[in-house]
DNA sequence: AGGATGATATCC
DNA sequence: GATATCATCCTC
């Protein structure tokens, strides 16, 4: 199991990373970490699952709706958090994609726990729960000290499946198109 | 299969 | 100001 110390060995992902194309994004976010230093602690996650959201004219994408208050960060520049609730419960973390005002981003499904998390990390809910992500970190800047991402010490190759997306059977066509993205034979994806 | 639980969008 | 709707998860 990978140490919380080789976080400060690893690559920052610049601006850059996130200022691309939202399946790009998504595709190599597969691999790479979540890191959150808060109250003299470190933890960090492996990224094994994500799903794409291609901005407006995405009718599973909450900016389908157009530029609200809550979605503000998601039209907001790239390398940002946009962070919201949903069922009330559970908070969802998304990384900002492409450039300002294209209103797309990438939702983060699942880890695998590198140091500090528990085991419940899979599900978009829990990945927040045990990161301990929560509207404080709405559109916080993903290049921060805070919550940022990196390139681990040694990145493995990985096999890459992709398929629909969950949750969104409302968005007609888009519901079906395969923009959801794991780690085969992580353990850790959503089943389905 | 259904309920929890609250922010938000979309209606009056 | 009321209500319907959630990019989920847990329990029954």
């Amino acid at each position: 199991m990978p140490d919380c110390r080789k976080v400060d060995e690893a690559a920052r992902l610049p601006r850059g990373f996130y200022n691309r194309d939202t399946v790009t994004v998504a595709r190599e976010l597969l691999g790479k970490w979540l890191v959150h230093r808060a109250d003299g602690r470190c933890r960090a996650g492996r990224i094994v699952e994500v799903e794409a959201y291609l901005g407006p004219g995405d009718l599973a994408a909450h900016t389908s709706r157009g530029r609200t208050k809550r979605t503000e960060a998601m039209f907001g520049p790239p390398g940002h958090a946009y962070v919201y609730l949903i069922y009330g419960i559970h908070h969802c973390m998304n990384v900002v994609t492409g450039p300002e005002d294209s209103g797309t981003a990438v939702l983060l499904r699942a880890l695998e726990p590198v140091c500090n998390l528990g085991d419940n990390t899979h599900g978009p809910g829990r990945l927040c729960k045990a990161m301990g992500i929560d509207l404080r970190h709405y559109g916080a800047d993903l290049c921060g000290d805070e919550l940022f991402l990196l390139r681990p010490p040694s990145e493995p190759a990985i096999e890459i499946v992709s398929r629909p997306r969950i949750g969104v059977d409302y968005a007609g066509e888009w519901a079906k198109k395969p923009l959801r993205f794991y780690v085969r034979g992580s353990g850790f994806v959503s089943k389905k």
